[in-house]
DNA sequence: GGGGTTTTCGCCTATTGGTCGAAAACGTGG
DNA sequence: CCACGTTTTCGACCAATAGGCGAAAACCCC
């Protein structure tokens, strides 16, 4: 989601949204304010640190350091946003201000890591989906054609899924309905790493902390 | 590594090396410079952004924003450190100040989950090194006993683990001499992310971008 | 009811991780 | 110099995971 800045420098460009930070603010909770206040998007289904941006260059003018975040909005949720801002496909971005197309690279190359190690894949579809729904974000944020076979294996086998019970209707050109799934916190239980060689015991990878 | 502080607040509280961003660098090269200067410290093997720690209360008086880093160093350098600086056992870290031992804590969980998943368990050993060095390098960094038959093997795999045909002598207790190997960058490219769920054509792995 | 479509499931294979024990190559002490 | 303890190395074997393929299931429309 980008919005198309007024003033120089870089007038008429894309730039992320974000803002300064307060003194009593840190910056998780600065990014949640500023994508709240000035676009409307509150229901983030993850939000994590991706990293500091800080040439002395990045901007002109006085040096300004940034920490870039990494938010998800599931997919069935579009929240309304002002006139200057609008949502973009990652593969056809179009100019961007600053250092910011760096930053959406990185941000890119982390989600795409992330969703084969960690459960994130399930932040960016609803609270109910189908299998292939789920497959089409992971092609789409992967960039490659994923199997829906092999993910709902493996998925499975994490103990990640879990049947609803409904089904949801086929498309217009017909074909089996597919039934609905919901993210189960019975396996994995975090958002991040794990799979550490193997843990003493446990069978299962052990989970670890929090957004690292 | 970590240097007694002197002065108030929480002064002969131990706290991680550090200092303030001039307006001419950026953050890695300002946390290179603190520890060239200050420690002497200038053979890392590996540096890599942690986490933004801004919260407001964090430090007395006036908020202080950090950029935390993890630096390895390989095992064989030992810089010489000032009088107030010493080397602490992660294992039994002394009441250290303001929030450097959350940073700490974060930074062995990023260490332990990288070292399953990329090569950096490299940056801990010298440019030559026996399976076994590796294997207590692994052990001491993941908490666990590890195999070192195991980690061989799975190095080798990789393509990571080059004989430099080479021995080690025996320790004082006998043995049969410990072969040599280095790191070889046939294998992954990256010191980061990958595994995701399985690239198109590639049998391997694809490697990708920075220290993401 | 037949043809096209989409999902689901079962079988088969390849790769990876993990364990175990034997063999190799060294010291040492009688 | 020869048995013994020690450490490393290597092979065999097993379990878990990932990926591919095709058949069957369940729906649409005509």
């Amino acid at each position: 989601m980008l919005w198309e800045r007024a003033r120089e420098p870089h007038a008429h460009r894309w730039s992320l949204p974000g803002g300064e930070l307060r003194v009593d603010e840190d910056v998780e909770s600065s990014i949640r304010r500023q994508l709240a206040e000035k676009v409307d998007v509150r229901q983030l289904s993850h939000v994590e640190q991706l990293a500091v941006f800080s040439a002395p260059d990045r901007v002109p003018g006085p040096r300004v350091v940034a920490t870039a975040f990494l938010g998800l909005v599931p997919s069935d949720v579009d929240p309304e946003v002002p006139s200057d801002t609008a949502w973009h496909c990652v593969e056809e971005l179009p100019a961007m201000a600053f250092d910011h197309a760096s930053i959406v690279a990185r941000a890119r190359h982390r989600l795409g890591s992330k969703l084969s190690y960690t459960n994130l894949g399930f932040a960016l579809a609803p609270p109910e989906f189908t299998i292939s729904l789920l497959r089409d974000h992971y092609s789409a944020a992967l960039g490659y054609r994923v199997s829906a076979t092999n993910l709902q294996r493996v998925l499975s086998r994490r103990l990640l899924l879990e049947p609803t019970g409904g089904t949801a209707p086929p498309g217009p050109s017909g074909g089996r309905p597919a039934a609905l799934f919901r993210f189960s916190a019975k396996g994995i239980k975090v958002t991040d790493p794990f799979a550490v060689l193997r843990p003493p015991g446990s069978g299962r990878p052990a989970g670890g902390g929090g957004t690292t």
